[in-house]
DNA sequence: TTCCTGCTGAACATATTGCCCAGCCGAATC
DNA sequence: GATTCGGCTGGGCAATATGTTCAGCAGGAA
């Protein structure tokens, strides 16, 4: 369990240069291609790399406003709710949360009015009570995972 | 912009078997290696695919827990409370909201009592006035972009 | 000591990349 | 109708990376 300081080297290389091969990245931790390769494996395996999906930007998709929406959830409905939501495109994930039968989710529209229509569609559901919803004007610290990474690299080695 | 039917399939195979190279995909996709190599470059400069960054899982990190915090700002000291919580590792993202100085940021952490000790970083910061913490307990739809990419390249293509 | 795990450095055949080209097609322009 | 243009095709080429295997070596654990 966790990850020693060249797991990390090797995430932040990772995240940096996504593009280059398992020889380049050997050359440049100073490591044999070897290690490099058995260090990969197991972080996939691990389940510390989940994978290496394109991130994609909606904005560029058309789909510039982003919402969150925390959702009140009638009892024993959380199911069926679930079940719509991920029907939905627009709904890009959805937890629930601590206070029984709250949900909360993020969602984007391709424009303030179109947010209109993606909340009523999300919303128009029998199991949902109450939505509420906070549009995102900025976005100062994007999903990020590297300082995390570093950090758990420190604490596991040092 | 916008994004074409071959387009939409090429980032549903990318984000299926990301680590397959440019050749195999043309073979997969019918068209000529060249073209793959145009579509990915375009898509890439078009800001749609921001990049290729290992995912990362926080809980195989050592930080099972999530939550979303809800931050009210004092008048003036958004900037200040940014440049805060860019420092602290366990912020994965934050946003500013509708409803003024409001944000919401994602935390992880360690456990339930760590979460606290997070919280207590994030918080304790002039700026923040109050902040009210929605722990998460499920993730019904993970972070995903596929069936908006599809909705995308529909619309686009007609 | 002996076992075991992880890293090294090397080898090999095969596959992929980056780059070039000429040709073809359809759509827009003149 | 003729021309120009952008995008796709299919091919070729040298350079590079990959997958795989191997023996050797160091350090920790039994």
């Amino acid at each position: 369990m966790g990850i020693d300081r060249l797991d990390g080297r090797l995430l932040v290389l990772l995240a940096e240069e996504p593009r280059i091969g398992v020889l380049e990245m050997s050359r440049r931790l100073g490591v044999a291609r070897g290690t490099v390769q058995a260090r990969l494996d197991r972080l996939q395996s691990n389940g510390v790399i989940r994978g290496f999906g394109p991130q994609v930007d909606p904005t560029a998709l058309g789909y510039p406003v982003t919402a969150f929406a925390t959702l009140q959830i009638r009892q024993g409905q959380g199911a069926d709710v679930r079940a719509h939501l991920a029907t939905v495109p627009e709904v890009l994930e959805l937890h629930t949360t601590t206070g029984g039968g709250d949900m909360l989710c993020r969602l984007v529209a391709r424009s303030n009015a179109d947010l209109q229509r993606v909340i009523d569609r999300v919303v128009g559901f029998d199991g949902i009570v109450r939505a509420s919803t906070a549009i995102v004007m900025e976005n100062p610290v994007p999903l990020r995972i590297i300082p995390l990474v570093e950090q758990a690299a420190r604490d596991d080695d040092g």
